[in-house]
DNA sequence: ACCCCACTGTTAGTGACTAACGTATGAGTG
DNA sequence: CACTCATACGTTAGTCACTAACAGTGGGGT
């Protein structure tokens, strides 16, 4: 509820415009009941990154595909799974999604702390990548395509923001992929 | 001047731990001098990275080429030509850089704004790009590729700074595009 | 009726950053 | 040498994000 209030107050008058307080009064609620619940003013915005989700798909797909086809996959099986949501407060929620998306591609401050989250998700695939990260070289080449995945995944949000959600994620990450790594790493079902 | 008291603190107890008016008063200048020199904190340690250079050369590959090819070959070639400073105050700079590097990669509000740079140098490159990004569609692409292809260099960067620096910049750069875009994309000299 | 606990509010404080204003140093010109 | 002007530097006061310590309030179980 407070985030609802944030993300509406913020899309009409700017990010930095907006002062906490004014969030917290907006919302009925003390400024220190803000930052109880959200630990920084970015975080009014960002939105969690099913890390576990994703993880869980790069694990379970075959250690034989190249790196970028397992990651790359994964991420769009995640999409799919995410986005698929049927008919009524789903939509609710993609409208809320794209309103965030376009928060923190407008916003240097939320758009550098998306990037560092996705940071951090990167460091939950490679460790899902598993045994392809025992020696030092395989973890380099392991992160090294995971960050390229990451970020084209990164330029399909930007681009489903952009048109207002349009075509469907999935597939925009898929064609994001496909631009970058061609065709191989494009196919998301691998059975 | 400033800066290398500034890294040279943030180094000793961690960047959260300085304060701005600290820095100041090691530099024996006030706090309001700091900020006329640099914006924020943050840009104390932030190293410009050379945008024009990397278009230049993106703007020079051949047409012909897979867009990974062209942008990752121009980040080889800046690599080399920024890294192959001869002998004496170049060691220097590059131990200044490492330390920068470091600081990055380990403090988290650094490496958000690191990785927010870096999108603005996409911004260069798609631009660079040229007769690429006329169509949305293609403009998409462009920023998949190119956006790929800068994640992995940030890779190139961390492992360099890990690793202090021993392995040749450029070589680490061509390695982590390799494992992401396969060989073809590695090959930086293209004559 | 009692206590416990999660949630909320208040106050005071730190630190990054800005704006407005006054001061000195150093180069160029008469 | 005096004058001037631009550039760099310092001081003060203020805003805002964020933290810490302490106090109040409401409902649930015994």
């Amino acid at each position: 509820m407070i985030q609802a209030h944030a993300v509406r107050l913020f899309t009409d008058r700017g990010y930095e415009a907006v002062t906490v307080t004014e969030v917290a009064e907006a919302a009925g609620v003390s400024a220190m009941t803000v930052y109880r619940h959200f630990p920084t003013k970015e975080d009014l915005v960002l939105i969690d990154q099913p890390a576990r989700l994703i993880a869980e798909r790069v694990a379970a797909s075959p250690a034989t595909h190249p790196l970028v086809r397992r990651v790359g996959g994964a991420l769009v099986e995640a999409a799919t799974a995410l986005t698929g949501g049927d008919g009524d407060e789903a939509a609710v929620n993609e409208r809320f999604l794209l309103d965030c998306l376009r928060l923190m591609v407008s916003t240097p401050a939320l758009r550098a702390r998306h990037l560092d989250s996705q940071y951090a998700l990167q460091q939950a695939i490679v460790d899902a990548l598993g045994d392809d990260a025992t020696t030092p070289d395989a973890a380099f080449r392991a992160r090294a395509a995971t960050s390229a995945c990451l970020a084209a995944m990164h330029t399909a949000l930007t681009r489903w923001a952009e048109e207002d959600g349009q075509t469907e994620l999935p597939e925009l990450i898929a064609r994001a992929l496909a631009a970058s790594f061609g065709d191989v790493a494009a196919t998301g079902r691998s059975d």
